[in-house]
DNA sequence: TTTTGCTGGTTGCGCAAGCAAGCTTTCGGT
DNA sequence: ACCGAAAGCTTGCTTGCGCAACCAGCAAAA
């Protein structure tokens, strides 16, 4: 939703499209998840950090922290994950307040069998559109920003 | 949420920022929202969206459409913006199911006494970060995706 | 003019998500 | 060894939101 007026040209530009995208876009790959795949996109999310971590292991709060959701919204999705067999809780060894959450062998399974669709939706719904120029141009700017984004929580001054 | 392995290393350094953008961007400007204005976005949205239109007034439909909100979403923001005074909601004259939505003067202050304040923060999270060659290259390839997903409604095939 | 169907909007309900408060375990200081 | 503080979740409650079912007004056919 814009403001413009106090944004230059080029910067409302950009402003305009990309709070677009980032309303448009999400919702647009969550439709088909569920429908195609039984996982929420925050399944699958908590899925894709448990895989790409090593062991397949993570502590409940990074996996908080790499899927950007509240450490209670985590717990519960978790709990939920584990009920489904997907994802395995354990009390974490060397820390007695510590769990850990680690992907089981179907939950792998579900997660490869989710892939591609996904996969599909993504191309379908960006990289259809856009020039290997663009992706080549606009890459580094939107890596620069989303560093930004991460960095900002310390101290929010006016 | 990352599915990398088969996109191409550039495909993956535009992708993963992307999402990533689009997750923590939004959630990051309202944070600050209702602190500072009283005003949830999806409040300021609506009021930004009829201080644009001809005469500050729209169809709840139309308002729906230029918000990315459901409808029925749009009927109660509206219906409560009207309760606050923000907004006066009539029956379309010329059709009786339809109905408008006009900003009030009260609206119009609000709208303006949080502009500052929001331009602020877009500020802090976007543009001091970014150079302005760095707006310049990727705004277009911005506004030709932000097109591209607006499009794709009809018929999704694979 | 009545009936059938469509369009614009509203209401009932359920789900995802966050906040605040609570509980347990650990750690630092004495 | 003990006590207070902090870390790491978990649980109760509230809110934002969409879907599906619904109702009212219009429009086109009968």
């Amino acid at each position: 939703m814009g403001d413009l007026a106090a944004l230059d040209p080029e910067e409302a530009a950009f402003w305009r499209p990309l709070i677009r995208i980032a309303i448009v876009l999400p919702r647009a790959l969550e439709d088909h998840f569920l429908p195609d795949t039984g996982l929420t996109s925050t399944d699958y999310g908590v899925l894709v950090a448990l895989s790409e971590a090593p062991d397949h292991l993570l502590r409940i709060s990074a996996l908080a922290a790499t899927t950007a959701l509240s450490l209670s919204r985590i717990s519960r999705v978790v709990d939920d994950l584990a009920r489904r067999g997907l994802v395995e809780k354990r009390r974490c060894a060397e820390d007695g307040r510590a769990s850990n959450a680690v992907l089981t062998d179907a939950g792998l399974v579900r997660l490869e069998a989710a892939y591609p669709g996904h996969l599909a939706r993504v191309r379908a719904a960006v990289f259809d559109h856009l020039s290997a120029e663009d992706i080549r141009t606009a890459g580094p700017v939107l890596a620069r920003l989303a560093a930004a984004l991460e960095a900002t929580p310390p101290t929010d001054d006016c």
